[in-house]
DNA sequence: CATGTAAACTAACAATTGTTAGTTTGTTAA
DNA sequence: TTAACAAACTAACAATTGTTAGTTTACATG
């Protein structure tokens, strides 16, 4: 057994990540969930303590990875363009990573229930540490004077659509990808 | 008695399209829908003929919408750049006419079933049509040469996502916002 | 007044939902 | 061998789901 193999609870909630992308939360059922992965439902809760427990262990832990990789770009000492840039490496590799749990992330927060207000929190930070390399961008210069508020739009929700990209094209270079997306993303605002 | 006002299964359809924004198709019970309507869920059943009947109406409407204002873009004489700004146009248009309509076209069509197939074929012309006005664009050196699919995932997110926005600043400007969203989307492609 | 109709109602249904209780099975460790 | 435990099982539950049947109400038209 090697130091960390996957435990039944995290390949449950993995499992149960590719339902949810393919029909969102409420759709799945915990039968669904438990012929996935050929057991019966009760079965499921030898591991799980409910299936609120299963989105939120889907959903907190990816948005907190999000939260850890902006606190680690607000601190290096780069300019602007260049934070934008490790933003946009940061969601290529969470999606590529774990392209169901961005679904969840997308389409299945409202389903939160006791820490709808802790993911509610998380981006509300993330967005604003967003809006303010752009602010920081535009004031020294180095991005033009647009609204940020729509920039920051437009930017954060083609990153946020990736997981239904990435996945699709096997054939993807994902390093051509990144580079395509911070000419596309950033050449349009760039000074 | 104004010459079309609605009628009262249009009005369920809006309504219902309200709650399918907040909670997704699924988790809207036609006990919740009624309940918005101020009458009982039998009473649903005088005007509609099943749920799945009230998505298909919400979500094919829109969708042939889309295809219609993409014929006219396709017909009109215009260089690629511009043919983009009209369709930017048309999502702007469309997910302020209709941002909740804009929310279940986005994440329940996979909960159509008769009509699922029909949606799919709408949506793949949809994009073929906007993968070509790329393409030509690039082939008349009006557009830059990036890969042609990953300007059009870029842009389309950025479309798509647009009535998750909208409603939410009540003073935006419409056509600073169109404006601004040509300019971002527009000029990083531009040559 | 009589009639027709739109639109609501009450009551109930069969199916499906998440979940619990109690039990069995197989493997590991003492 | 025995004890412990992880992980599956069967059976059932109470609640909720979409929907139907049959009835009542209100209003407009003849």
């Amino acid at each position: 057994m090697s130091p960390k193999s996957e435990t039944r609870k995290e390949e449950i909630v993995r499992v149960a990540a590719q339902l949810f992308k393919e029909k969102g939360y409420t759709a799945v059922t915990m039968r669904d969930l438990a012929a996935k992965m050929g057991i019966k439902a009760a079965s499921l809760y030898n591991h799980i303590t409910s299936k609120q427990d299963i989105l939120d262990a889907v959903i907190i832990s990816l948005a907190e990875a999000f939260t850890n990789g902006m606190q680690g770009i607000k601190s290096s000492n780069t300019n602007s363009i260049d934070k934008l840039k490790q933003i946009i490496q940061l969601h290529v590799t969470l999606s590529s990573q774990n392209s169901y749990g961005m679904a969840s992330l997308n389409n299945d927060w409202m389903h939160l229930e006791k820490r709808l207000d802790y993911y509610k929190t998380l981006r509300v930070e993330y967005e604003d540490d967003f809006r303010t390399i752009l602010v920081d961008g535009i004031a020294a210069g180095e991005i033009i004077e647009a609204n940020p508020e729509i920039m920051l739009f437009s930017i954060l929700t083609t990153l946020r659509s990736l997981y239904v990209w990435i996945p699709k094209k096997e054939d993807l270079n994902l390093e051509e990808f990144t580079t395509t997306l911070h000419h596309i993303l950033i050449e349009g605002i760039n000074k």
